[in-house]
DNA sequence: CTTGAACCTCTAGTGACTAGAGCTTGTAGA
DNA sequence: TCTACAAGCTCTAGTCACTAGAGGTTCAAG
């Protein structure tokens, strides 16, 4: 089966032009192209667009995807790398996770003393400081 | 007491580039200049840099930061309006909890995988397909 | 053969900075 | 007073991961 971008678009739920960025980055093989021009892209093109569109939502950056799809095409010691990558991922969003509830105890201090204020004006601004 | 930029710097912690881009975007008040034309700080100036350095640890982003300051020299319902702004960074900061807590699951499962399979060949990058 | 949807390339904009070039000013010691 | 050199200045361009728009071409249906 061959795909043109819009097909393989609504195949992956991946925007149109995001698709050609990541085309133009090299983080998706280059399409064939048709007589006029156009994009066509095969299965294995489909298959490592939702690689890439998974790993975003994952929040892997462009350049960790990149590196997880060499890994996979090496041979020495390629497993390891990419654990490697994915577990200092994990430490990442855990990380991000321990400081976002903290964010989140000092943002309800803020309300709540505002609520507390009967004031027309409430101290929010105040609180940041 | 006046500061140079540097001192102000060493004050807040905040980088000088990122000084001079607060001031160009409008969200730090323009510097007064010396005669060599070089940038002056009052008191004023370290008192809202903090405030908006604060508030940007605190993810809100500059354009809340800005409005959140209008708000505060304002005084038709102001109070209401940054109670209104400060809760909202609340909520999403909630949902961002909750998409990584989602994350880290699934990532877990990834690497747990990894690790059972005794395989050099570790399966990660296909475990995200 | 015509119409219109889908495609093409290229440039520029987003947010919040950061880096670098190339120049000027301020300050401390001789 | 002179000389270093640290610290300051402006301006441009780069980062990431897209998104928007202009202006042109190709494809498929009627």
């Amino acid at each position: 089966m061959i795909y043109s971008i819009g097909e393989l678009s609504k195949m992956t739920q991946c925007k149109i032009p995001t698709i050609r960025y990541y085309e133009g980055i090299g983080v998706l093989q280059k399409a064939m192209r048709s007589t006029g021009n156009q994009r066509q892209y095969s299965q294995a093109h489909c298959d490592r667009l939702h690689l890439i569109c998974h790993s975003r939502a994952l929040g892997f950056s462009l350049e960790e995807i990149k590196q997880l799809i060499e890994l996979q095409g090496g041979q020495f010691n390629s497993g390891q790398k990419s654990h490697d990558i994915v577990q200092s991922h994990l430490t990442d969003i855990r990380n991000k996770i321990t400081q976002l509830k903290k964010l989140e105890r000092e943002l309800l201090t803020i309300v709540e003393q505002c609520h507390q204020s009967q004031t027309s004006d409430c101290l929010c601004v105040s609180a940041l400081k």
